[in-house]
DNA sequence: AAATGTTGGTTAATCGAATTACCCTCGTTT
DNA sequence: AAACGAGGGTAATTCGATTAACCAACATTT
């Protein structure tokens, strides 16, 4: 590899010339530049970072702490911080907390959680991240877990805490207007398959139905609420539960497109046809909604423009780390299929 | 932060003594270590990894190149590297292609591999990994892209050149185990949806499943292997062709779980119940197989497995540039859930 | 007693760039 | 003619570690 000392020979200047030549940091007479420019081509000359770095401090490069890469919407939202900071020169470096490898009780989760991320965050700062990313996969508060990262931090898709810029989706809001939805195309006796009582997500997308009903003028009715696990199996159980009142609803909002898939699984077994019968709609838009018969009607995450925007917001505090904190809430979208009776 | 030059100070030693103490590279009194061990304690010492890496050369990185993050292997893959580098001290660079962004045709597409890779490569090379993983999704032939990498290269998922190590997966063997399991299973008329024609996988896949029938001296139908293009419509599609033959196959092997999702489709829009009128398998162990109704039998991917055995394969490499290539070929799974009748 | 070896440590060069401080040469003012 | 300023360039230091070469002190061998 050619280094500056290299160029600076062909070119019969100093070192130091080459270096203005290279950052513009002095103003030299075009030839003196040409013959530097020239010099670089001809011996393929790239500076070596790991000095530049060294020298300046900055290491042009971004540490993003996922809780698992697996997840669902962390490959989308480091997708989209991988694009956006490489239009910038920065370079990412991934650090996969493995949180979807075992189960652990309230207790040890939390104590795992401190030491895998104290674990990726020491990593990180020793390869002198310019900033880091954090990408939750849930609604999480880990306020005591960040202390004294005097490093610019962003939290994405998950909040962060108050200090902390923070990019997320809107739950409420795209709960009050899925709802809206519904009743827009005649339903008025709606019921609910949410998911764990009092998770985050949970009660926002809760308030934001019942907003939406009070809106309309119409009552809730505690008994079409029921309480599931996000998972597939309690999908199909409460809906099993849900067709057999004595006045059943005319429309379900699962909380997530996996309880969605359940409740539909469960009205066709019993031989309810969707959306004639019932109507059904999910949230998440994960790949299964548009493979469900009929395909499920529900709300798109933005996964990727969270990254983007995460992106967007680490390096401006890291180009001006004085930048007060942003709490950035994106609008999520209706994806419009066919497990909806249109009125 | 604290510098070698400040344990130094602390310790009463010089910096090459805590640079040996580190490193263990010369042999010192019990007293000098205990001191310059107290020091670094004391301080919070952590050495300077960009010095460090200034000086030797070797960065402790491995860069992976990834097709596109969002693909499904891709993220389970990335996990089993991070995983696995992670153990030694190795930290993941990695950098997404985005080549699920945009559809090109054949020609374009090539030359846009052509430019995104060789970016992606010499922003690797730029930051000084000390190995790269290429995660491809496809089963493709990338040999010329790579042409004078001096840097040790694995190939994870999708096969490489004859001169570099691979990690891939066994599509011919894996489709013999799974057409032998719908033979032991009393099928003798077994129809094939098949991929892109002419693609790595169809073939492999069709040969393996050929094999199997030949060594059960069962008879191979041409009218009963169709092609299709890997998505869920085309498994919708193809079965209402198999299901208004003369003679209708006792069981499918669609060649991917989403075809497999049209299969069932199109057999429960039919009137056709899965597994007691018709049997289907599918091959990849997406999400959706265990939520179909009803679950569908299918082949897992090693997918975490092969990201470890490349991470490894890497670093034996970084340690060892002069071990042959390897071609390591993981064993795949089957997962029985309930689409196929029993014997 | 001289030669040799061992132990425990230090000095100084090096990796490759960035940057401060300085220097020389003209051209312009006073 | 002396003083000043600007333009164009260089030498030397710095970032923080690694490491080859060297050295002093003491022990062992001949």
């Amino acid at each position: 590899m050619a280094t500056m000392k290299d160029i600076a020979e062909i070119a019969g200047v100093s070192t130091a010339t080459v270096s203005h030549v290279i950052n513009g940091s002095k103003k030299l007479s075009p030839q003196t530049t040409e013959r530097v420019l020239m010099a670089i081509q001809t011996a393929n000359y790239t500076p070596n970072t790991l000095a530049k770095s060294l020298r300046s401090g900055q290491t042009k490069s971004i540490g993003v702490l996922v809780e698992d890469i697996r997840g669902l919407p962390v490959a989308e939202i480091v997708g989209g911080i991988g694009e956006t900071i490489g239009k910038s020169g920065y370079r990412m470096l991934l650090f996969d907390l493995h949180l979807l490898e075992k189960l652990y009780n309230q207790y040890e989760q939390i104590s795992a959680y401190r030491t895998r991320i104290n674990n990726g965050v020491s990593l990180l700062m020793q390869a002198h991240v310019d900033g880091i990313i954090y990408v939750g996969m849930h609604d999480r508060h880990l306020d005591f877990l960040f202390d004294p990262l005097e490093r610019p931090l962003v939290f994405a898709y998950s909040h962060g805490t108050n200090q902390d810029t923070y990019v997320t989706y809107s739950n409420q809001d795209s709960a009050i207007e899925l709802t809206r939805y519904l009743i827009s195309n005649g339903h008025e006796r709606i019921a609910v398959i949410a998911g764990h009582p009092h998770s985050y997500p949970t009660m926002r997308r809760l308030s934001g139905f019942q907003l939406a009903l009070q809106e309309a003028g119409l009552s809730v009715q505690m008994e079409l609420i029921r309480y599931g696990d996000w998972e597939y199996g309690s999908g199909f159980a409460l809906t099993k539960e849900l067709i057999q009142m004595p006045v059943p609803p005319t429309a379900i909002f699962a909380m997530n497109d996996l309880m969605a898939a359940g409740c539909i699984h469960a009205l066709n077994e019993a031989g309810l046809s969707v959306p004639q019968d019932m109507s059904v709609v999910g949230f998440d838009n994960r790949e299964i909604a548009q493979y469900l018969q009929p395909p499920l009607t529900t709300v798109a995450l933005p996964t990727k423009e969270i990254g983007v925007r995460a992106a967007l917001h680490i390096m401006e505090l890291i180009a001006n780390p004085d930048t007060p904190p942003q709490r950035e809430i994106i609008h999520c979208s209706i994806v419009e299929r066919k497990s909806v009776m249109k009125k």
